[in-house]
DNA sequence: TTTCATTGACCGGCTGGCCGGTCATGTTGA
DNA sequence: TCAACATGACCGGCCAGCCGGTCAATGAAA
């Protein structure tokens, strides 16, 4: 019996059913016996796969990463020219708000989470490391631009940082003020936006 | 009337000593007893100032709010230009993070909470409000330095979208990895690059 | 000035219920 | 028969909020 595989798999099913229940109830007011019943198990085998409420957050977190990382690898697949990959990254960012919704509503749980420097905080290093490594990817991407003559930028890593804070930022008022939100239109205008600062 | 206290003075001692006991432990690990204690007062007294654990985190989020709002003001206060009230707005946020980091510790909590819907969510109201009176207040900023011929915009309030975002952005980035930023090269670049893409 | 009744701010011990985590017991499948 | 896995009743620590009691401050009466 491939039991590693199943295993893994169950493992993905608990933190998908636990993604919900967070999302909608909170983390610290989702029960875990109601992420039990979520994933159609009883409380006792989450055990089996995670030690603790906290540590199932942080692996939840981790998956989520993940999943979102290859969010963007397919929304990206074979685009070459930096203004291209950019124009397509703020799409997929603000595309990904109503996508991803629970989501960001467990990122915000994450973010509160991560600020207490309990044990040696996994989250708050996860969180570092996955921010850090997108600041990274769209340095890459402003710097192609510059060199292939697209854009000029003095200091693409600022510019990257900026980029990255904007949409950040942007998913957040989105998340408490739907309402006040034209995505499409945002979409495009933020887009030239960027696009004209680079040039 | 026997014993005059000044109750809203105390009310306010009390917020304080909440905001600091919440910024470090978090909104759900805190105890009653601990803000009790950072107040020097006795846990029960804190009952008849609010009515509940969440009451006195919607009250201190408006609390929060009113201060961070006199700050502004304050170092605003006599500037007229756009330009120089943009950059100073700028400089400000960024200092900010600094100087009132507990707030922003706090204001994750809130976050988190005002993402669940239970009652009629005061928190989330407060903070739609508090975010689309900061957005008007910058997109009037704007569309004086378009009318003074200082800026060219054609949404102006799509800016100040983009510009508070960036801000609360970059403060959530800069709680989770302070040592990845310079914020004295930052604040003189992003107001740089705010600058130039309105002009 | 003294005394005493009145007020209400303040206190902290107590408790009910909640929920994370455990483990003795079932179930399955080989 | 036994290993592997799943389960949910149960336990125990925890803490928000309550409540009965205290006492400093006040002011009116003597």
């Amino acid at each position: 019996m491939p039991i590693v595989v199943d295993k893994e798999r169950k493992r993905a099913e608990i933190l998908e059913a636990a993604m919900l229940v967070f999302a909608s109830k909170g983390f610290h007011r989702a029960k875990m016996e109601e992420v039990a019943a979520a994933a159609q198990i009883g409380k006792g085998t989450i055990y089996e796969y995670f030690t603790s409420k906290p540590q199932m957050l942080q692996a939840l977190h981790g998956h989520m990463l993940g999943k979102l990382k290859d969010y963007y690898s397919e929304k990206l697949k074979g685009i070459e020219e930096p203004p291209e990959i950019l124009s397509h990254f703020l799409a997929a960012a603000l595309a990904s708000f109503r996508e991803w919704e629970p989501f960001f509503y467990v990122f915000c749980d994450v973010w509160a989470e991560a600020g207490r420097a309990e044990q040696q905080n996994l989250l708050r290093m996860q969180l570092r490391e996955s921010y850090q490594s997108s600041i990274d990817d769209l340095t890459r991407v402003v710097e192609a631009g510059v060199a292939g003559g697209f854009f000029r930028c003095e200091q693409p890593r600022l510019a990257a940082e900026y980029i990255l804070a904007c949409v950040d930022g942007l998913a957040l008022h989105w998340l408490y003020d739907r309402e006040a939100f034209d995505l499409g239109e945002m979409t495009e205008s933020l887009t030239r936006t960027v696009l004209r600062s680079l040039s």
